[in-house]
DNA sequence: ATGAAAGCGCTAACAG
DNA sequence: CTGTTAGCGCTTTCAT
């Protein structure tokens, strides 16, 4: 037979939908009686309320869209999983879509969330079609973004992270630190700290560019060809930990020392990096308070419909820790 | 203003609402000029179908519910991120469930995505909840479980690759081979392959159980404090790339040489941690034949409304291949 | 080729 | 305390 409906469990019950739905919702006034025997016609027949009628109706549908890159990423895994876990407190769904930073795939993502009513998006994806949407029908939350001035913006203190990096680095006695990054940009705020602290150390920049949407082996082909013509490089601060370890990786292949003539940093730090690479010296990441952040203001936009032009560039800066771990001097 | 309806394009375009769902579903006969008036309404408005209203239309949701122990665990999150990008070809939406391996956690969500109309299930979870649940009102495909009798699996060979393992280690050498795994079963099929390689070699098994929901920091601990009080080990063969790479860990520390004196083989191989490891020997899973048999047989399932019977018990077991890294002689 | 009316499953006025 | 009625936004008979 087919699901039983609202309407089936008032006929077994002998009352009318109403009460059904007034006891399904706990509202308004309903004698003890009417109600054990809804209860009763519901056990019976077994009935589950339909979610998306009730979406429909209340036109709001308890789902958060969640646009990154990739959750094969263990940073993204994570961010993720804490996401999703901390929404689910409150009730909300999601709906998980991975847009591997190619900005056709975001935007159609965005309009299919859009389409199916969400109430909210959070967004970490690298290309700026999401952050840059006009003002969207849903709040909107990005994460780890330079702020656009139009959406919050939760993320770590990257300049702060870089600095403490290439000053540690350049403390350990490094003479030329060069910076692996995915995108070479004036905004990019790691990028920003580590020429900062070069220049006050009297010291040229110097920064590689791999790529965004290049496969992980072709950054290692770069990386290590990098390294190779310029074997007087004595520190490596990369923009992720996957970048550090195919440095460190190449150091060890290549027979140098560390962190005795070779020094490396990460950055990111994941739980799942640090258990599997505790040696790696990485800028760790608070990945709980991001987490927690960019569902506190979601759910603040969405639930007392705070007005999206006041926390439109709202941006809130997590401090991060330098965890020195042995790649370090 | 509100959000614009059919209605409203209806009312624009000076046609009747079922005109304006004909064309936005290409159905039954529209002349050209009407057509276009109805896309021009549309635009000029900026309407999107609202896909809530259709889906309770419809009664189907284009949303899959993927039910994982955690996804900042690598090899699921590579695996969400795999099937989320393949169901994403078929039009169909994935709303992420992360049950850290909590029976009653697997059991509300099974319950909320159900309640949401979803049409089909894909679950690795490890509970028995959402596996062993009565038949469902939606298809579900599990990943690497044991049979349920109930739905179909997708899995990798498990016991060929712990035999390739166990094997690999006593050609290696290797005298008192101890398998980690999280869970003692007799279900557990990579035990399985352990024992039979270990007894065709005459050998006694010698299975250390660490726990599914304890954190990973105990696992060490008890993997350490094993390897301590049983100095004569000589190998190791873990179910997963974690335990493996504590192992690893403990050997480097206690300077045992690798794999000289102490070898050792994991699990899983994903990419993250073969980039991350290369010279962690491994059993490498099939991620994507997993993740593309999941969404095929799933698909199946509920387009052809194939007999969920006649699939029941239906498994599918996909080879392995042994990385053999730097950990193995 | 187009429209009117009914209904997907539920909730919210408004009565009583 | 409970029931009647209308409607969320869309699709789908069934007419014309």
């Amino acid at each position: 037979m087919a699901k039983p409906k609202l309407d089936d469990v008032a006929r077994v019950a002998g009352v009318s939908p109403t009460t059904v739905s007034r006891v399904l919702n706990n509202r308004g006034y309903i004698s003890q009686a009417t109600r054990d025997r809804v209860q009763q016609a519901m056990a019976e027949i077994n009935y589950r309320p339909n979610a998306i009628a009730r979406s429909l109706q209340e036109s709001k549908s308890h789902v958060i869209g969640l646009v990154f890159p990739s959750v094969a990423n263990p940073f993204y895994g994570e961010l993720a999983f804490r996401i999703e876990s901390k929404l689910a407190d409150h009730d909300y769904k999601v709906v998980l879509c991975n847009s591997q930073d190619h900005p056709e795939t975001e935007a159609r993502y965005l309009d299919m969330l859009l389409a199916n009513q969400v109430d909210g998006v959070i967004t970490g994806a690298h290309s700026d079609v999401v952050a840059n949407a006009p003002y969207l029908a849903a709040p909107l939350v990005t994460i780890d973004r330079e702020e656009t001035g139009r959406y919050p913006n939760i993320r770590c203190d990257n300049v702060d992270g870089a600095r403490q990096a290439t000053r540690a680095l350049l403390e350990g006695g490094a003479r030329r630190v060069v910076h692996f990054t995915s995108r070479i940009s004036d905004h990019n705020l790691r990028q920003r700290g580590y020429r900062q602290v070069i220049a006050e150390a009297g010291l040229q920049p110097e920064v590689v560019e791999l790529g965004f949407d290049t496969p992980p082996e072709e950054h290692r082909a770069h990386i290590y060809a990098y390294l190779e013509q310029h074997p007087d490089i004595d520190a490596v601060f990369a923009s992720n930990d996957s970048y550090a370890t195919m440095a460190v990786q190449w150091a060890y292949k290549t027979g140098k020392a560390v962190p005795g003539d070779f020094q490396v940093v990460g950055f990111d730090g994941t739980p799942t990096v640090r258990s599997l690479l505790p040696h790696l010296a990485t800028v760790v990441q608070p990945l709980d308070a991001i987490a927690e952040q960019a569902v506190t203001h979601l759910l603040r936009l969405i639930e007392q419909q705070a007005d999206p032009a006041a926390c439109a560039g709202k941006t809130e800066v997590l401090p991060v820790t330098l965890h020195r771990g042995a790649t370090l001097r």
